[in-house]
DNA sequence: TTGGACGAG
DNA sequence: ATTTCTCGTCCAA
């Protein structure tokens, strides 16, 4: 059936039942429904559904890959560096049995992988006119290259069955950087997959001429706008106002005058970023030499917004700024903390989306900055779209909101009254009439948390104590029997009257404390690299880095504030 | 560090 | 009856 994802007023997405039958992306749900009157629509202006099928199936594509290079584009694309797995079994290729191939997807273990017929490709091919036929007239270094190719379309293939196998379509593309597997891997969706043969450059020049400027991945609606307006010749006539763009990337690699260099005093400027002109034109060609990043457990940044027909009240604007900061609690808490129980790592995930509630859960990296965008509900007087509308102030988080005992309302109460009250009012500084069209809440600048050593070693608070006494023991002055030690050890302990803020913590611990409060100061702490190792333990409670001789003084700390 | 521009899904 | 809800990178001050 036809299916649309409907965020507010508009179609996030639909699926490709609702495209047959006209219906796009970004489209009035009143327009759509016009033209599709029994379009069926899903409310998606909460995503965390779909980051959940997101988190399963990268969870499943990861699982195959070897060097750990897969980049996540969005919550629906990943690419994938297989580049590895390729070349171990294109050399254990049998030249002389290419129908009974097998394809290993371990190093180790020989038993894992599946049969194949290494004399076809996988799926769809192109860019090159022998496509499926085996070896014609290539030179050795192209036959090779289509080994490659064709290895890589089966190891694609197998990649999409399992994800069929849990239920989700899929396409794919296979290529030699990530424009042209991405553009590729267009070419046939929903449901099939696509091998670009790059065996020389007029094969990949000839697949990126057919394409509009706007479809190349890294060329967006700035830099389209200003290199059609100069190839048309400034005509700006001819640029029509329709999605797809009027000019191609065959119009605009073959203008005579388009050079890195063109390109650089074209796209440049100041706030531009330095060498757009060379990559654009790297782009142009089908050149991309950028790596596939590695996947990373921590994400930069975590936000939460959402839009509105004007607010103008100041209680309105409090209840939604609890509503976003309760939910941003909620996100924090499932993307940056994991089970603190003693698990052994290691082992491919199963796919399960990671239950975020319950008490063994610890921190793997704390947000330091805390961001709140607003925007007006309509744009400025020159008309000119509402987008640029959007200001932002930011400052350091407060560390109360690391503490997982306390109740999750009760932080995000805390979180609006001691910070986000006073951004709103640092942006919005007129005493009425705001008319907020957007609210965005978001924290940013993420620090790992300090590193498990492995050893097991629980959060709880009296297994800290028992380990304050040994440590303190080193730190103590027993009697003058002991003559050997020279003062040394004793004197190069740390002192703490001269680290910091752990006692002054519990010692004014009425007061008014938003400095201290921060998640901030706490950085001379775990910058002190060794030194902190052994000697620092993160409080069960708000989750800072604390000297162990200063744990008790600190826990009074909590104990006063609560 | 801060605030914005741009590009992506 | 234009403008969702995000995420990442880069730049200048």
């Amino acid at each position: 059936m036809p299916l649309g994802i409907k965020q507010k007023g508009i179609l996030a997405t639909c699926n490709y039942v609702a495209r047959a039958r006209g219906v796009r992306k970004l489209m009035q749900i009143f327009e759509a429904k016009k033209i599709c009157p029994d379009l069926v629509l899903a409310d998606g202006e909460d995503l965390s559904p779909f980051r959940d099928v997101s988190k399963e199936l990268y969870t499943l594509v990861r699982s195959h890959s070897w060097n750990g290079k897969t980049e996540r584009l969005g919550l629906d694309e990943v690419f994938l560096d297989v580049t590895d797995i390729v070349a171990y079994n294109v050399e254990l290729l049998n030249p002389n049995s290419l129908a009974e191939s097998f394809l290993y997807l371990s190093k180790d273990d020989p038993e894992s992988g599946f049969a194949y017929d290494a004399t076809l490709f996988a799926g769809c091919v192109e860019g090159y006119e022998d496509d499926n036929l085996p070896t014609t007239v290539l030179g050795p270094t192209q036959s090779h290259l289509r080994m490659q190719f064709l290895v890589a379309s089966h190891l694609a293939r197998h990649i999409r069955l399992r994800i069929e196998e849990r239920g989700y379509t899929s396409a794919c593309g296979i290529s030699t950087n990530k424009i042209l597997a991405k553009l590729a891997g267009n070419r046939n969706k929903p449901r099939n997959q696509t091998t670009l043969l790059a065996l020389d450059d007029a094969a990949v020049l000839s697949f990126m001429d057919a394409h509009g400027l706007r479809q190349v991945p890294g060329i967006g609606a700035r830099t389209t706008r200003m290199l059609e307006a100069y190839v048309t010749g400034g005509d700006l006539d001819l640029v029509t106002r329709s999605m797809e763009s009027a000019v191609t990337v065959g119009q605009a690699r073959t203008h005579p005058d388009v050079s890195p260099q063109v390109l650089e005093r074209l796209l440049g400027g100041p706030g531009t970023e330095k060498g757009l002109g060379h990559k654009v034109w790297g782009l142009l060609h089908g050149v991309d030499d950028t790596d596939v990043k590695p996947a990373t457990d921590i994400p930069t940044q975590i936000s939460i917004e959402d839009t509105y027909k004007g607010l103008n009240e100041m209680v309105e604007i409090l209840a939604e700024l609890r509503k976003l900061s309760a939910s941003l609690l909620r996100r924090m808490h499932i993307d940056l903390t994991e089970d603190a129980s003693p698990h052994p790592p290691g082992g491919d995930g199963d796919g399960s989306v990671e239950e975020a509630s319950g008490p063994g859960r610890k921190w793997i990296a704390h947000p330091k900055t805390l961001r709140l965008s607003t925007a007006p509900k309509w744009s400025a007087s020159d008309g000119k779209p509402y987008m640029f509308g959007r200001a932002s102030r930011s400052q350091p988080l407060p560390a109360f909101v690391f503490n997982l005992q306390a109740e999750p309302g009760q932080r995000a109460a805390r979180l609006v009254e001691e910070a986000l009250l006073g951004m709103f009012a640092r942006l919005n500084p007129a005493p009425r009439g705001w008319n907020i069209g957007m609210l965005n809440v978001c924290v940013t600048n993420m620090h790992p948390a300090g590193t498990e050593d492995g050893s097991g070693r629980g959060r709880d608070i009296a297994v800290m104590f028992r380990r304050q006494e040994g440590v303190l023991r080193e730190f103590t002055v027993y009697g003058d029997d002991d003559d050997d030690g020279g003062g040394g050890d004793a004197s190069e302990a740390p002192d703490p009257a001269e680290q910091g803020d752990g006692e002054e913590n519990s010692d004014r611990a009425g007061e008014e404390q938003h400095e201290e409060d921060v998640a901030d100061d706490d950085d001379m702490w775990e910058d002190a690299g060794d030194f902190s190792d052994g000697i620092m333990e993160h409080c069960p409670l708000c989750d800072r880095l604390i000297p162990i001789f200063a744990l008790g003084a600190h826990d009074r700390f909590h104990q006063e504030i609560s």
